[in-house]
DNA sequence: TTGAAAGCGGTACCAA
DNA sequence: TTGGTACCGCTTTCAA
């Protein structure tokens, strides 16, 4: 790999002007440049990035970390945030916790290599972002109730939690599940608080919770297995829509009627959702990722002052999981 | 941010001291690496990944480029290749180029910022691909035919998408058009000939394509509309599983009956195709993404001889969009 | 308009 | 076992 001092050579200048040239300093002359863009050319010289951010202390580049990869939901969340950061000429690094051990200094690490950095859900303890925070790297959270001033982008969760649960109850239903573990994951502890605020005012409602071993559908089917047994089934409100799709599934292999029987919903609106015909709310997921990625960016230029606490708006989709309303399967 | 001399002074040692006992080199008297422990806890110190990436000659890094990151399929791929990355080690940076004409820029830039790279399809011409690859980087091509000596990664197309088509041709379909534009991807191109390939030999069989505006739902629901229109009606073979799911849903809306009137098909086997019903061909898409990172690592290591050009099996699933034949869905 | 040189924050070789 | 120091590749004063 070529250096600026090989394209200082070539062209016979110093490395001054070279530099000069490529940062687009007009105090060069026409012939110099020329002479240093034909070396450039020649040589297929690329500045190094490394060198560059040294001298410049900056990394032009931010970093969002995931406590999962797997699902629709996040893959929405990236997709608007890669997006926006593109567009800000920032580079993007992406990390996946999966739940490590090593999972802190994995973040550090990544604290070290970026301008910034958005931290998903989960992903490391009130204590690790404090401690990146403190490092004066900024800091925004996603999905995530808020730790001291660091800002935040949260999709509302409880109200509209409750309003699911509502229309469940305007529904009929009376016996509730709520199938997803509230220790897991801060929305989903609202989800659930938003349910449970309902339903316990409700005259004759029950409320049960069941947690699954995972997010996934194969966690819901076994959730829905071990219901089918207990013979708890009116109303099942799932965490998320992968887990509620295997709930689906599982109910259609024994054979019980979806929402005759018993009233299945989700949350996020994945694409699945959708034709599974099951009643979700529906999180604005690419605004997530990209709001998260603009408020980092003016965090990172100082423009900001106070600390911001965004909550999206989300929406009740009802579908065929959900007794008597219906809605075209868009 | 405290720097590696500010350690030094601290503890009252060399700087030199201080990269051995945090590159925990054993050549150290216990006293003085506890005294520069000290010293780093006090400063609450984390060495700069820019000046030890530069000093290195290694960023520990590697990007993936991808055309779009919108789609399940794009999301699985990174999810196996993080995953892999992750665990040798490796920071990951994402590109998505959106086709847009800063494209070959935004990927030498990201060329600078990595060990390697894996270039996912139709991100960057093959020119580009070359001098990437001529200024020494390692690079591996996903879902991308050759180009030159670069190391490849595929899933089989034309072998699956001619057994699709003959699947097609033994349930008594005959009239078949090609959703998707060969020219927009090079799997596509590798679709569009299996089927061609078997349909053309087919006795009283026909070929059209119709051509989207684009990769997703909404390009299926209009081509559908056009192709109803039109009258093309037996066989609609659909590029991927974004236009497929389209395609269903554009006619139910037309009240079409699928498959009694006219037999769909995807490609991808995302997750919406299982509730969808969709006839499909299942990507391994996670191994994808996790043979890229291998292979990347390996070349970076320097431990590869020959380039190597991996197709990874794909599998025909026939589901209920698709005539006679059924599968539980999963 | 150009060049010399001092960093940026580390690593690692060579002496002491 | 330690310290001095020459880089790594680039940016940016300061002088010429």
């Amino acid at each position: 790999m070529p250096t600026i001092r090989d394209v200082a050579k070539q062209a016979g200048v110093s490395i001054a002007t070279v530099s000069r040239v490529l940062r687009k300093h007009d105090n060069v002359s026409p012939s110099t440049r020329d002479r240093v863009l034909n070396a450039v050319t020649d040589l297929k010289f690329t500045p190094s990035q490394l060198g560059r951010s040294l001298a410049e202390r900056r990394h032009a580049a931010n970093g969002i970390v995931f406590p999962d990869l797997s699902g629709p939901f996040y893959a929405e969340v990236l997709l608007g945030y890669e997006e926006v950061a593109a567009e800000l000429g920032r580079s993007v690094l992406i990390l996946s916790t999966h739940g490590r051990d090593a999972a802190p200094a994995m973040v550090h690490d990544l604290a070290g290599r970026v301008d910034g950095l958005v931290l998903f859900g989960r992903t490391v303890t009130d204590e690790v972002v404090g401690e990146i925070a403190a490092r004066g790297l900024p800091v925004v959270l996603l999905a995530r109730p808020r730790v001291g001033d660091v800002e935040s982008v949260n999709a509302e969760n409880t109200a509209s939690a409750a309003a699911l649960a509502q229309h469940l109850l305007d529904d009929g239903r009376r016996s509730f599940c709520f199938v997803g573990d509230p220790a897991t994951a801060p929305d989903i502890a609202e989800r659930w608080q938003g349910v449970e605020s309902v339903v316990a005012n409700a005259r004759g409602a029950s409320l049960e919770q069941v947690r699954p071993e995972g997010f996934g559908e194969d966690a819901g089917a076994s959730a829905a297995h071990r219901l089918v047994a207990a013979g708890l089934l009116d109303a099942l409100v799932c965490a998320n829509d992968e887990l509620a799709l295997g709930v689906l599934t599982e109910l259609r292999k024994e054979a019980i009627d979806v929402p005759g029987q018993v009233a299945v919903t989700g949350w996020d609106d994945v694409m699945a959702a959708r034709y599974a015909g099951l009643t979700t709310v529906r999180q604005p997921m690419r605004e997530l990722g990209m709001q998260a990625a603009r408020h980092l960016d003016e965090l990172i230029r100082g423009e900001q002052r106070e600390p911001r606490h965004d909550v999206l708006p989300t929406q009740l989709v009802v579908r065929s999981s959900c007794a008597h309303h219906q809605e075209e399967p868009a």
